[in-house]
DNA sequence: TTAATAGCGGACATTTTTATCCGATATTAA
DNA sequence: TTAATATCGGATAAAAATGTCCGCTATTAA
């Protein structure tokens, strides 16, 4: 569904939400050591997380990655994935056409617009900060 | 969604779909021009899907691939995606977790639960004739 | 001020996906 | 039987995604 890529954003970014109730730092270290990725990789796409605002990040000792507590509740799935995968998942044609529209459909257009559009919702209104809570309650787990 | 490898598969399927009321045959040329895809790849792909029984093919002078009349509408978009990307999009974590099920639920586990079900519905009822019928009525377009 | 720490950024390596090339094989028609 | 045609199958190549390495810079604490 979603590349390599985003996959760590996401569980970065949920690890980060757990740490960042009171402005708590996470190091590259120990977030690649909680969500099981490459450190290397994971860093890279910490500085794309960065760049698009989700995460904070601080040099030198006692540095690390956090989350502005003030923005928990209004970053949603939606973000992270456009941030690293773009907005490919529900935009263009499930078919690969260059051309397809309302007005132009391939054959599959309308079968996929469905399940695009659930997608789309489930993605904007679905908030880390809901998904966090799982984690800290012992519901759901990171690996 | 699907790999571009899936893509053609169906674009092809389809095509040979409005091509295979009276057993009639198109040859690769034919195929790649229509849908638009790269020759050389959309052969392995053919050839995949005759391995996988939902198009056959005749070699020599007068050949090339069709699909039998009677499997016209037996053939789903599940059966060309199994066949060319296997079963990994509605099975697997969402979050690319080794474990990840109802006892042991990833954060985003519930959400994406509803939209795999939908797509795999939605795959598993789609048939090629039905939307090989659009085609043909110049409701929908391959390219 | 200095040494240690931790993120930053660019180059490089590996793997997977996408795509091409070409000889071999089977089939048909002359 | 021969020549032309079209798929088959293996090797190879290019591109994209995934992953690593290493020196640089900023920051903190002693």
């Amino acid at each position: 569904m979603f590349s390599k890529a985003c996959e760590y954003a996401i569980r970065a970014t949920l690890y980060l939400a757990t740490k960042t109730g009171q402005g708590e730092k996470a190091g590259l270290k120990d977030i690649a050591t909680q969500i099981d990725s490459p450190e290397a990789f994971t860093a890279k796409i910490l500085q794309q997380l960065v760049k698009s605002e989700i995460v904070v990040s601080v040099k030198g000792p006692s540095g690390g990655f956090g989350i502005d507590a003030d923005k928990l509740n209004a970053i949603t799935l939606q973000h992270i994935v456009n941030a690293i995968d773009g907005d490919a998942i529900y935009v263009g044609c499930g078919l690969g056409l260059k051309v397809c529209s309302e007005k132009n459909p391939c054959p599959v257009h309308n079968q996929f617009k469905a399940i695009r559009e659930g997608l789309r919702k489930m993605l904007e209104t679905t908030t880390i900060d809901e998904l966090a809570k799982g984690l800290k309650t012992g519901i759901a787990f990171l690996k």
